[in-house]
DNA sequence: CGACATTTTGAGTCAGCTCAATCAGTGTGG
DNA sequence: CCACACTGATTGAGCTGACTCAAAATGTCG
């Protein structure tokens, strides 16, 4: 476990994918006051409809966003890894209209609404890179919508893995090769709008195909290229630094 | 067909849904300088993949955002009516992820980055009115992506009759019982991830148990009620003011 | 009146779903 | 160390919502 220091310098280097941050102003976000509380595996840190003072910032652990559709069931709407703040937009936005809860045991930093509002009002450098995360995550919403609407069920699989590895690449969390996967395929299945069952023997193919290996909450890839093929992935969505991607 | 001030006056609109913006904030929005663009529909207007160094305002007519998916065809992203700014994320964003195009004939006001980062820059309200914006249009991504993966046809379709005339009544453009609908069949099935022959007859259906009227471009809603019910509709992910809702 | 776009209908197929077991891995208490 | 309880993965057997292909019907507009 790792201490405050690192967990906001997670933060930052993500705000700075982009441009960088001059120093003054990366030491401002250095000293946000963070509150860090512990969360086991599958329990909510923000439910749907409420109202929130503070914002949170994912220290360890993979958190998700998810909605309940009445029968259809859950739907997850991203995945959140170290250094992702999902719910800066409770800065603008009344209310929730939608819940975050863990995939896994998680630790878990709350910084004030006021904490934050101050520093992005203070200086349009940060307003600007918290406002551009957000956008990402639209574009990642954008990409997951049209998977979800019109790719076929191993297309959206293998894209899922692509994008889980990549994004773990990006923060120092994967060699590029192989990486955890704590999901399980009932999440996985959430995450894709697809049942379980379908989910498992789809996956089950491409593991046949020889395009990865998963076993014990472990991702390997053993066929990059293929893999991009049957995902028809294309990283740009995600708007990472250049140069870092898997394989 | 109106003017520029007209134009702009329905983004000040726009961005003051939530929190007033004082005089002089208000004025330097509408003193914005806009260059008014016609286009035909169904012509594009910015691709994905290019670069741009200006906004584009929807001031008349119907435009929406979309993904060609190998294959699977097209993936309508959302909609935008006049007052939106379908790209402002381009001031932060490299490059189009996806396109624009119209779907009726429209007018577009381009504004040149240059001077909305100027007014974004000078004020954080502004910065904040339009980072709200897109987080708006974020929380509407989510609902249709929960749409897409978990609701049933019949349900999802309901849902953007239900979503479409609440935006259109919020703008003034309805009255909140009909509006003109100026999508075609297909492209409601674009937006919704399925068929074209499927959506007809799911529709076909919504009509028979008369909770909608269409014809001619025109939808009129005869059971909102019944609508919302089918739609699972709750309005609150467009977080727009108190009041104004349809029936 | 054409010519074209859009909607509707019919028929057959299939991807993805549900239900229902079975298997495997992990942890717990005795 | 073993029996039991759980959770998650896998497999099999239908079922059906949604898809494709193709054609007919209905608008719309110059």
């Amino acid at each position: 476990m790792m201490n405050k220091d690192q967990y906001l310098e997670n933060l930052v280097l993500k705000l700075t994918t982009s441009t960088p941050l001059p120093p003054e102003e990366r030491t401002k976000l250095l000293r946000l006051p963070l509150t860090l509380k512990y969360f086991e595996s599958g329990h909510d840190i923000v439910r749907e409809g409420e109202q929130t003072k503070q914002c949170c910032l994912v220290c360890e652990g993979l958190v998700c966003r998810y909605k309940i559709i009445g029968e259809g069931g859950r739907q997850i709407l991203s995945l959140h890894l170290p250094g992702d703040i999902p719910d800066v937009h409770s800065l603008l936005i009344d209310r929730m209209d939608h819940s975050l809860g863990t995939l896994t045991p998680a630790v878990v930093g709350f910084i004030a609404h006021d904490a934050v509002r101050a520093l992005t009002r203070s200086s349009y450098r940060i307003s600007e890179a918290f406002w551009r995360e957000t956008l990402i995550e639209a574009s990642i919403y954008r990409e997951w919508m049209a998977g979800i609407g019109r790719r076929s069920a191993p297309s959206r699989i293998a894209h899922l893995l692509c994008e889980f590895i990549t994004k773990m690449t990006a923060i120092g969390l994967s060699n590029g090769v192989t990486c955890v996967l704590p999901l399980t395929q009932p999440e996985i299945a959430d995450a894709l709008g697809l049942s379980t069952v379908h989910m498992n023997k789809k996956l089950a193919e491409i593991r046949k195909a020889g395009l990865v290996r998963i076993r014990a909450n472990r991702l390997t890839i053993l066929d990059w290229k293929g893999l991009c093929d049957v995902a028809d992935f294309d990283p740009n969505y995600l708007h990472l630094r250049p140069s870092i991607s898997p394989k």
